[in-house]
RNA sequence: GCUGUGAUGGUGUAGCGGUUAGCACGGUGGGUUGUGGUCCCGCCGGCCCGGGUUCGAGUCCCGGUCACGGCCCCA
């Protein structure tokens, strides 16, 4: 009876805190690269994200039918729904838009730890520019938010590549299009799925054992220089991740990034650089995801629009935080306790924490007959600056007692300036 | 889909065949106190459900339910 869906958090008022803390440095981070937020519905049309390319989102997707026979799901990720607001105001949207959002995202899956079926999800996208700046304000943005909450470059990497080296090395072995992107999807599991498994997939494809081969190898390559080597310095793919690193280097952030040809993200819509953040010590799953997906509007029957941006889950990062302590003691943000002594001075005490709450203090008035005991032992426990007591003969001269109870320092004060 | 571990007051836990089922927090009443944080005392409140083994089960066995992990998979 007391227990909530499976894979669900409650957020009792200490956890609500801490979570409250973390969204700060989210919006804070975004608010002064100048985004702005936006919020869309939990609920989207199935349809929106059975796509035809093999992902695995759609055999997690959390859905039902609705009580008019409609087949919705609960959003697994927010950029379908950006896609979809883009796209109905696509004419008169001023470019580019830089926009942000925290929204609960859910998935039916088993459940482990840092695995639930419902996380929160800080999204950061930039639509209608093509350019690798955009790329590279938001690797800022997330540098400016790590920095925020304590974490170095000592504790955390950013790990890019880019569709385009795939596209070229699959392009020369005659695969393109829809292909492509099925092929990234394959790709990207291989490092977690064994070999057979793999090729027979890629196999499906037409892809031969021979090409397998070497995209595995271009894959092994952990380094600018390994890429170029291996695609030759003429390349688009290569003018562009460097252009992506030097402009990062610009943002003095050139310690965050490595390039790691195995990045490819197993979203079928990416389709130029593409980043996951990972823990240093590689104990944790990855932190944030995110690449360039410029024709994502194309597959959803629109006209294509430049995009890039980057999901960022709350559970890795809060555990990577509690590892290395940085998780701070946050108070419940009471000031004052205010506390009439009987019930006849109960008005009178209410009188009292209007004046406080209207000065801008944030009082908690006692409401019911308490013993004294227990009102400090309540002041403590909500980690109270002051106790405002409203006693009888004190009231009578328009006094009350202010006790600060860190110190023991106690003062009376007449209701005109008490502050 | 496969698998491991667990379930004891409201919360967190100890107990591993015979205990008045212990402790801490909480709630409540009282003592001390300046009607006053600490401290001290009393009280409230519990063995997930159903079978079985046993003279006797919170404890052992079987089934169920739920929870938390691991694998598979992974926005």
């Amino acid at each position: 009876m007391t227990q909530g869906v499976r894979g669900t958090r409650d957020f009792y008022p200490e956890d609500m805190r801490v979570r409250n803390w973390l969204f700060e440095r989210f919006h804070e981070a975004a608010l002064s690269h100048g985004f702005e937020e936006y919020d869309a519905p939990l609920l989207e049309n199935e349809e929106l994200y059975t796509r035809k390319s093999g992902e695995d989102i759609s055999q997690q997707l959390y859905n039902f039918e609705d009580k008019g026979g409609r087949k919705l799901a609960l959003r697994p990720e927010m950029t379908p729904s950006l896609a979809r607001m883009v796209m109905a105001r696509s004419g008169a949207l001023a470019l580019p838009i830089k926009w942000y959002s925290i929204p609960q995202c859910w998935r039916y899956e088993r459940t482990q730890r840092g695995r639930g079926r419902e996380h929160y999800q800080w999204n950061v996208d930039i639509w209608g520019m093509e350019g690798v700046e955009a790329d590279a304000e938001l690797i800022s943005v997330l540098v400016h938010f790590f920095k925020s909450v304590g974490l170095s470059s000592d504790d955390l990497v950013i790990r890019v590549s880019s569709r385009k080296v795939l596209e070229e090395v699959l392009g020369s072995l005659g695969i393109a299009g829809d292909d492509f992107s099925k092929t990234c999807v394959i790709v990207d599991k291989m490092d977690r799925l064994p070999p057979d498994v793999i090729e027979a997939q890629l196999q499906d494809l037409g892809i031969s054992p021979e090409s397998v081969a070497q995209i595995q190898k271009i894959l092994g390559i952990g380094d600018l220089a390994g890429i170029e080597d291996a695609l030759g310095s003429g390349s688009d793919a290569i003018t562009e991740i460097q252009s992506l690193f030097s402009l990062v280097e610009s943002y003095g952030a050139g310690g965050w990034m490595e390039f790691d040809a195995s990045i490819v993200r197993g979203l079928a819509y990416y389709t130029g650089p593409v980043f996951e953040v990972q823990d240093r010590a590689g104990e944790l799953r990855a932190i944030c995801g995110g690449g360039r997906y410029d024709r994502l509007l194309g597959t959803l029957g629109g006209k294509d629009l430049p995009a890039t941006g980057f999901g960022f889950g709350d559970m890795v990062v809060m555990e990577l935080l509690e590892a290395k302590g940085l998780v701070p003691d946050l108070s419940t943000g009471n000031s004052d306790v205010v506390f009439g002594m009987g019930p006849e001075l109960r008005g009178a005490a209410m009188t009292v924490a209007s004046t406080l709450r209207s000065k801008g203090r944030n009082a908690d008035l006692v409401l019911e007959d308490k013993r004294m005991k227990w009102v400090f032992r309540h002041a403590e426990r909500i980690g109270a600056e002051r106790l405002v007591m409203v006693l009888p003969d004190e009231w009578a001269k328009g006094i009350v007692k202010v006790k600060v109870l860190e110190t023991g320092e106690e003062s009376e004060v007449s209701l005109d300036s008490l502050c």
